[in-house]
Formats: structure tokens, C-alpha cells, sequence
RNA sequence: GGAAGCAUAGCUCAGCUGGGAUGAGCGCUCGCCUGACUAGCGGGAGGCCAUGGGUUCGAGCCCCAUUGCUUCCACCA
């Protein structure tokens, strides 16, 4: 076997290469298996239409290194993944297609469209999830699903006539938000409000006399911001305490050009401060009015086409465009000298969040589903903990929503998705809801029936999603194995749209929540902070970091720095940094594997005669173990990984590899040698294992030709914290050598050492554990300022005093600490240091003179801090000593 | 109009329930091609933790107010 290896980590031709692997061997794959306690997790569905980005790396990422881990645990680890149709996404796509080769979407026909819609599917709904690979991600592939398929559909036709039989889903005529270009209602959530710089045109209407006259001097005054909606005004409102108009309420005006009489209501609605204190109303075209309009029993007359041109209610105005209309409007009403003036006025406009197209408020027959009944468990769930949503804060975000909850609106007036199940007789008009077409209408008899033409809203099904994966409407047994999933990962612009429905889902159909935690994350935001878009242009596609990057380094990039929920900005040059450690890691490992030569036969712990830098490594490996650990299990995924990061750049490949060289190099010692192989390999090993969720593919690459017996180490176990391997005197006496040569460095600069030399380093000291962590043997680090070796060694004669002597060329010196530093510069550090300690004894005295202290803190702390009272004076006096010696 | 978040090194951010800012990456600077790694090694300079009060033995962290930025919700004609 060739043990050579390039000098940098390409992870091209590595990464899929491994990949396969994982998918041939089936370690994605997950059944029912009683032995095993699952781990689940669903996918949030990405869109057919879709195409990989930022976002989605970073909910996969994070999705998959919390599966890889509980798989590693040892858990039964299900990541379920699939994809969602997308309704109005996917068919507005397939219309802008369709508009290229000239079809319109009628042209078609409803079938005609629906096979089109299906081909769309087939070409590119498998793109997407071919990214998701490329990213590492360890779904089940083999559980695939999609929100259309026939089990999902299943799923929708079930929900919705359960729901329709109790009653929580209705049809019923309401004030929608109705998209003119995309043709259908939307949901209160799909609109984007936008400040927009527009008019308020103040105009009057003439009030009628008692005696049928319309008036030609008294007016009712007031503003508007849509006027082509007087067309549509059933009546004029004022606020019944205002003294201003008590004289006209009850009396009629007339609204010009279809002179029709307007009442004028007292509701309290009206706020007085605001403009004129009078309101039109439309109670066809605004959700407010309409209100108003059901309180005074106004008729509600609809003055627009679903294109948004006036209909045959708007008289000489029909068939104008909705603003073509306002403009001829206002020009009348000039010339009739019923528009008083013109106000700019900046206001919010609502459009449509895919389109952007200005929404027309409409009432119309939609499809609702009630919410108070349904929201409760779901509210009731998070209140109590039983749902925990990380962070914290995002709770505020779900109850704002829970609280001021609205029906919804299910119904589009699409044709790709779940078409509603209800049939109306054609002879009777009355309304069957059923999962099967029924064969004859159940009022008349009559055996005519259509089907409702619209479709429900794509977050109906996806409302669904973690159970109708496992099956449901079916008793399967995924579905009590698996149910309910652990931990939901998605964004937190997706909590209402998404979140909240699937928590009532689970509770209305499940009897049980969906999954226990909610992890949010926050949005991958370009490096000057906006948001990626298509039509900014500043989107940077993952794929292409992949190619350039890795997907490890990618991976590491976006879970790194960041807290969850939120925001971050992507930087080239973090990808760059994480690029940079994966090569770190590789050159070890490579350096590791140099030393051991042909792979050798296993060698056992026991009996391995471990020297205390050895013991150091195991023992901080060993707290991290235990920390990376912790961190993970509390979701803190940056945090648990920066940790290994430290580790394995600073401590191990720094500290550790460079303290070790010189064992391995004099090979006089064998079982010196032997341990230092020993533990090398071994502490890597582990690191490996807690690195792998976070990158995926280097890691098995070297962990497999590290060992080549074992075959993948995503199945491997999880290293577990061990108590005979915490060694604290070890660790101690590491330090201060650490702290030691960091010493010597520093004076080195200084010294003058001339390039390209060897400087044999010896150090003397009366104090025992100095002298003991010295004498580890050879102790070799490079780089000591200009000596191109040094090496640390224990002298044998012997002087007084803490001194170091270097070897140079040859020549020895004898260099006592307290020379090799600049008196002034030390005596201010030391200084420093003395000032520091006084503030902290005065700290610490503070706290144990102090009895609400000392009666309410935990004893661990009182006994920390009683510890620290001790090192710290003697640290103190050591301090002075040194002044004292150094002013001396 | 209501709500939430953010303000810490030049930049982007970590800092867990209040207990030493040896914070991280990048950037900058000085010295090094040292037998794993220049995608590297070693050193260094950068912070009254936004402002003003308060609680506490002790505040980057808790409370109040102020300023600036971001986001979400509601939408008043």
C-alpha cells in the first residue's frame, strides 16, 4: 500500500467517491428496530423548482450533523427526505415555460397542463436532492417522498374531510387577498407589505335632502388612497360621538356616476382623528368594510374582474383596468368639482410575495379552516415545554401569531396541487365532500356532480409532512416507531407558514406533537449583510464552494460563528480559513501515518509506557470528549465544533505532534516510541470521530486509511469520557512547560541566534516539577526564533537559580531567567501582574467575607473560590519576590 | 401602531443561568521555506464590552432610560 500522499487535501473525485460508498453500503438506511431507540428527523421539503442554496446548506448541514451523531450514539437515526410540489411556485414556472413556446395555460387545458406540470417534475424535482448529496447529507434515499405522491395525496383527502365532517373546514364568502396576475386568492401570509409613495385624494359626495334633492351645496367630505373602489361604496361611515356629523347620520348621498344611494352609518370603527373623520365603504373590496358592511347589513357589490379590469357593476367604467379606472374617475370627479385636493401620503401596499404584484382585496367563496379550536394544543404544547424551540425567543414570535390567529384561507384558484374534494350537484348545486367522487347527489339524486376546481394551499400537505412520510393515514408501524420526530431544523421566516401548522397538524391527527424541538436557524446573508437574491445578483451558489472548497469546508464555514436563529454573513475568506483546516488535519494525519510506516499491527493500551505528554493529550481529549459532547446534546453545534478545532490545531498539531517529534525521531527508546505512535494515532482517532458530523468525507478518508480494518467511521462509535483517562498532574506539569517555552521564545527574539543553527536549550532548576516536566526527555519544538532546531534537555550539572542555558554553535549558555528579559519591561509586567492579583484577592476576600455569599452560593462554588484564595496569595508573594530580586 | 433582536479588537462575530476579556476567524505587523503542512510556523500591536442611571460584595451579562441599526407582526380609510 503507498503511503504517499499529496502535501494538500483535495477533496475532488474524494467526496463522491465516498458518498457512493455510504450509499452502497446502506448506512443512511433506517427500519424499525426495537432493539434501538430512533432519532428522527424530517426534512423540511424542498421545492421541485428549486435549486440549492445558501439556506438549504445550512439546514442540511445542520440536519445531518445532528444525525450523524445520534447515529454514531448508537441511536436508529431516520433522516426522512423528500420534496414538496410547490403549487403557485412550480406553476407559475411551468406558465413562464409555457409562455416561451407561445401556449397559454388555458390553451391547455386543465389535464393538458396537470401532464406538463408532472413532466416538469420528473425533469428537474431529482435536482435538487443530487445537490443535497453533493453536501454530504445522510438521508434514507430508499424513503424518498413528495407531497404529491399517492400516500401524501391520501394524507390531504383524509385531513380534509375530517375536518370538513367536524366542521373546522368550511366554505364561505370572505374578504381575500386576491392576486390579479397569478389568478388565485392567497393567504394572509403570502403578502408582502410594501411602503409605496401614493395619494390620499380627498373627495365629496352630495347629500341627498329630505325632500329627494340632491344637494348642491352640503357635502360629506373624505379621503381615499383607491378611488376607482367608490364603484364598490355600499356606504359612508362616521364615528358616532363625532359632534361633526351627528346631523347627518341616517341621512343618504349620492355616489356620482351610478347614482346610487349611500346611507350614512354611525360605526364606531371610524376613527375620528384620522382625515376628515369619514369613511367610504366597500365592503367587496376591503376586509375593514366589510366588517362594517355585515354590522349595518350593506350590500356588498364586487366592481372587479379576477384580472383586476371593472366588471359590468362599475358602469361606463367596465372593462377598464383598475388604475386606468382610477384615473378616469378623478378626472370626472374634477370636472364635477367633487375632488377636493390631493395629498401625497406615503402608505403600505400589500402584494403578492412571489409576484409582486399588488393584491386587490375581494370577497369570495374560498375555503377556510378555523383556527381557534386548532390552535390550542398547539399553543398549549409550547407553553408547557412539551415543544421546545431553540432559541428561546422565537416563542414570543409563535405566540404573537397563535394569539392574533386568523382562519385560513386554503383555497387557490391553481391547478397544480391537491385538488379539493368536494362536489357540487349540478342539478341542485348542494355539496358532497368526499374521498371518492360520489355516484349520485345525496340530496336529489341527480348522478351529475363536478368536482370543486380549486386546489388547496401547498402548506396544507406540507402541514402534514412528518407523519405522512411514516404512513399515515396508514397505522404503520414507521409510524409508532418513528413518531413523534426529534428535532424539526428550519428558518425562522417559515414559522408560520410552516411551524404552527404542522404543530396543530400533529395534535389534530396524531393526538401527539410532531417533533420535540424546533432548532432555528437564522438567514445566510451575503458579506455586506443583504439578504441573496436573484435580482440582486449577489447570491453565491453552494454548489460552486463545493466544487472550489469541499463540502467539508463548506459545512464547517456556515456552522461556525454563529448563534442559532441568527443571521450571518457568508465571507470567501471564512470558506478559505475551513479549507485551511481540513488541509491541517490532512497534513497530520499524513505525518501520523509517515511515522508508522507499513500499518501496523494493533497495539494495546495496557502496557504502553505513556509518558506524561501522552497522558496530557489523553486527558485533554478526554475533557473534550466530554464538552463536545455536552455542547451537541445542547444544540450548540458552533460551539462543539470550534472546540475540536482548537484541539486539533492548537493542542494536538501545535503543541502535542512538535512535543513528540524528537521521540520519534531517536528511535533509542522503542517503547517511548511506541507510545508516542500509540497515542498520536489514537487521539486523532477520536478526533476524527467527533469531527465527522461536521465534516463528513475527510474524515472517513483518513480514518480509513489510517485503520484499514475498519470500513467506515460514520459507523463507529462515539467516544465516551473516561475517567482513568483524566490526568491532572499531567496536565499541570504540560503547562508550565508550555508556559515555559513560550517563555523562552519570547526572550528569544532577542538573543541573536543566528539562522539556519541548532540550539540545544537546558534547563536548571531547583524546583522539583520544573525540573520533572523538563526531564520528559527531549523535548523538541521548532522555530525558536532563528535556531532552526533546539532542543530541551534537563542539564546534569546543576546550576542555582531558575536559568536556562543554551547551546548555540556549540558554545553553552547559562541564562537565568531574570537576564533574559528586560529588566524594565519585566519589573512593569510583574507589576501588572502584582496589581492584578491584589484586585483579585480583593475579589475573592470580598466574596468569602461576605455572608448572603457564603449562606446562598453552592458549596462547589464557595470551595472554587476558597481555592482560588489560595493560589492567588501564593502566586502574589511569588510575584513580589521576583520585584524584589528584580529591583535588587 | 405593536413586538423582537443587535450594539464587544480594523472587519465579521463568539462569550452558557452575573464571578478573572490568555475570546475566535480574517485583516494588520515583525521574524521564519524548522524533515506533516507557506492552505504553514513563531512573536506582536489593536477593546473605558453603544450612552446615562440603578440593583449587587461584584455587571459585557440583570433592571430602567437614551441613541443608532436590523427584523417580524398589524395595517387606519
Amino acid at each position: 500500500m503507498s503511503r504517499e500522499l499529496a502535501k494538500t487535501y483535495d477533496p475532488k473525485g474524494i467526496e463522491d467517491r465516498l458518498y457512493q460508498k455510504w450509499m452502497d453500503k446502506k448506512y443512511f438506511h433506517a427500519e424499525v428496530d426495537h432493539s434501538k431507540t430512533p432519532f428522527t428527523i424530517v426534512i423540511p421539503p424542498p421545492n421541485i423548482t428549486g435549486q440549492l442554496h445558501m439556506g438549504h446548506a445550512l439546514d442540511n448541514t445542520m440536519q445531518d450533523i445532528l444525525i450523524r451523531y445520534k447515529r454514531m450514539q448508537g441511536y436508529n437515526a431516520l433522516w426522512q427526505p423528500g420534496t414538496d410540489h410547490a403549487s403557485i411556485a412550480t406553476e407559475v414556472k411551468i406558465i413562464e415555460k409555457l409562455k416561451e413556446e407561445g401556449i397559454g395555460k388555458e390553451d391547455l387545458g386543465r389535464d393538458g397542463f396537470l401532464k406538463r406540470a408532472w413532466e416538469w417534475k420528473k425533469e428537474y424535482g431529482g435536482r435538487i436532492i443530487g445537490q443535497l448529496k453533493k453536501l454530504g447529507s445522510s438521508c434514507d434515499w430508499e424513503r424518498e417522498r413528495f407531497t404529491m405522491d399517492e400516500g401524501c395525496n391520501r394524507a390531504v383527502t383524509e385531513v380534509f374531510c375530517k375536518m370538513h365532517e367536524k366542521g373546522w373546514i368550511y366554505k364561505g364568502s370572505r374578504i381575500i387577498n386576491w392576486c390579479p396576475v397569478c389568478n388565485t386568492s392567497i393567504s394572509d401570509a403570502e403578502v408582502v407589505y410594501e411602503e409605496q409613495a401614493g395619494h390620499f385624494w380627498h373627495i365629496k359626495y352630495p347629500v341627498i335632502e329630505d325632500d329627494g334633492s340632491v344637494s348642491t351645496t352640503r357635502f360629506v367630505e373624505f379621503a381615499t388612497t383607491r378611488p376607482e373602489t367608490m364603484l364598490g361604496d355600499t356606504a359612508v361611515a362616521v364615528n358616532p360621538e363625532d359632534e361633526r356629523y351627528q346631523d347627518i347620520i341616517g341621512k343618504k348621498l349620492m355616489l356620482p356616476f351610478l347614482n346610487r344611494e349611500l346611507p350614512v352609518v354611525a360605526d364606531s370603527y371610524v376613527d375620528m382623528e384620522f382625515g376628515t373623520g369619514v369613511v367610504k365603504i366597500t365592503p367587496a373590496h376591503d376586509p375593514n368594510d366589510f366588517e362594517v358592511g355585515k354590522r349595518h347589513n350593506l350590500p356588498e357589490i364586487n366592481v372587479l374582474n379576477d384580472d383586476a379590469t371593472i366588471n359590468e357593476n362599475g358602469g361606463k367604467f367596465c372593462g377598464m383596468d383598475r388604475y386606468e379606472a382610477r384615473g378616469a374617475i378623478l378626472k370626472e370627479l374634477e370636472e364635477m368639482g367633487l375632488l377636493v385636493r390631493i395629498e401625497d401620503h406615503v402608505h403600505n401596499v400589500g402584494t403578492h410575495d412571489r409576484c409582486k404584484t399588488t393584491v386587490e382585496p375581494m370577497i369570495k367563496q374560498q375555503w377556510f379552516v378555523k383556527m381557534d379550536e386548532l390552535i390550542r394544543p398547539a399553543v398549549e404544547a409550547v407553553k408547557s415545554g412539551d415543544i421546545q424551540l431553540i432559541p428561546k425567543r422565537m416563542e414570543k414570535t409563535y405566540f404573537n401569531w397563535t394569539d392574533n390567529i386568523r382562519d385560513w384561507c386554503i383555497s387557490r384558484q391553481l391547478w397544480w396541487g391537491h385538488r379539493i374534494p368536494a362536489y357540487y350537484c349540478d342539478k341542485c348545486g348542494e355539496i358532497a365532500v368526499s374521498a371518492d367522487a360520489p355516484e349520485k347527489c345525496a340530496k336529489c339524486g341527480h348522478d351529475h356532480l363536478t368536482q370543486d376546481p380549486d386546489t388547496l394551499d401547498t402548506w396544507f400537505s406540507s402541514a402534514l409532512w412528518p407523519f405522512s412520510t411514516l404512513g399515515w393515514p396508514d397505522e404503520t408501524e414507521d409510524l409508532k416507531y418513528f413518531y413523534p420526530t426529534d428535532v424539526l431544523v428550519t428558518g425562522y421566516d417559515i414559522i408560520f407558514f410552516w411551524v404552527i401548522r404542522m404543530i396543530f397538524s400533529g395534535f389534530e391527527q396524531m393526538g401527539e406533537k410532531p417533533f420535540r424541538t424546533v432548532l432555528f436557524h437564522g438567514l445566510v446573508r451575503d458579506s455586506q449583510g443583504r439578504k441573496m437574491s436573484k435580482s440582486l445578483g449577489n447570491g453565491i451558489d453552494p454548489l460552486e464552494i463545493i466544487e472550489k472548497y469541499g463540502a467539508d469546508a463548506l459545512r464547517l464555514t456556515l456552522i461556525t460563528g454563529n448563534a442559532p436563529g441568527n443571521d450571518m454573513r457568508f465571507y470567501y475568506e471564512r470558506v478559505e480559513s475551513s479549507r485551511n483546516f481540513a488541509n491541517k488535519i490532512w497534513n497530520a494525519s499524513r505525518f501520523i501515518m509517515m511515522n508508522m510506516g507499513e500499518p501496523a499491527e494493533e497495539i494495546g493500551e495496557e502496557g504502553l509506557a505513556l509518558e506524561p505528554v501522552d497522558k496530557w493529550i489523553l486527558s485533554k481529549l478526554n475533557t473534550l470528549i466530554r464538552e463536545v459532547t455536552d455542547n451537541m446534546d445542547s444544540f450548540e453545534l458552533g460551539i462543539a465544533v470550534q472546540k475540536v478545532y482548537d484541539f486539533i490545531w492548537d493542542e494536538f498539531c501545535d503543541w502535542y505532534i512538535e512535543m513528540v517529534k524528537p521521540r520519534l525521531y531517536n528511535s533509542d527508546d522503542q517503547a517511548s516510541k511506541t507510545a508516542a505512535l500509540w497515542t498520536l494515532k489514537n487521539v486523532l482517532i477520536d478526533a476524527l470521530k467527533l469531527l465527522h458530523p461536521y465534516m463528513p468525507f475527510i474524515t472517513e478518508e483518513i480514518f480509513c486509511s489510517l485503520q484499514s480494518q475498519e470500513e467506515s467511521i460514520m459507523i463507529s462509535d462515539w467516544p465516551s469520557y473516561r475517567q482513568e483517562r483524566s490526568f491532572l498532574r499531567e496536565e499541570t506539569k504540560i503547562e508550565t512547560i508550555k508556559e515555559a517555552v513560550r517563555g523562552i521564545r519570547n526572550v528569544r527574539t532577542e538573543m541573536n541566534v543566528s539562522p539556519g543553527r541548532k540550539a540545544l536549550v537546558y534547563v536548571v532548576s531547583e524546583k522539583e516539577e520544573i525540573m520533572d516536566t523538563f526531564t520528559e526527555g527531549k523535548l523538541f519544538f521548532a522555530s525558536l526564533a532563528g535556531a532552526s532546531d533546539v532542543l530541551l534537555q534537563k542539564d546534569k550539572e546543576g546550576i542555582a537559580g531558575d536559568a536556562v542555558s543554551v547551546v548555540i554553535s556549540g558554545a553553552t549558555l547559562y541564562i537565568p531567567f531574570a537576564e533574559l528579559v528586560d529588566i524594565a519591561q519585566e519589573t512593569e509586567r510583574l507589576k501588572k501582574e502584582e496589581k492584578r492579583l491584589c484586585g483579585e484577592l480583593a475579589r475573592v476576600n470580598g466574596m468569602l467575607g461576605n455572608e448572603r455569599f457564603l449562606s446562598k452560593a453552592p458549596q462547589s462554588k464557595i470551595d472554587e473560590e476558597k481555592g482560588k484564595l489560595e493560589k492567588y496569595t501564593q502566586m502574589l508573594e511569588q510575584v513580589k519576590e521576583r520585584l524584589s530580586q528584580l529591583q535588587g
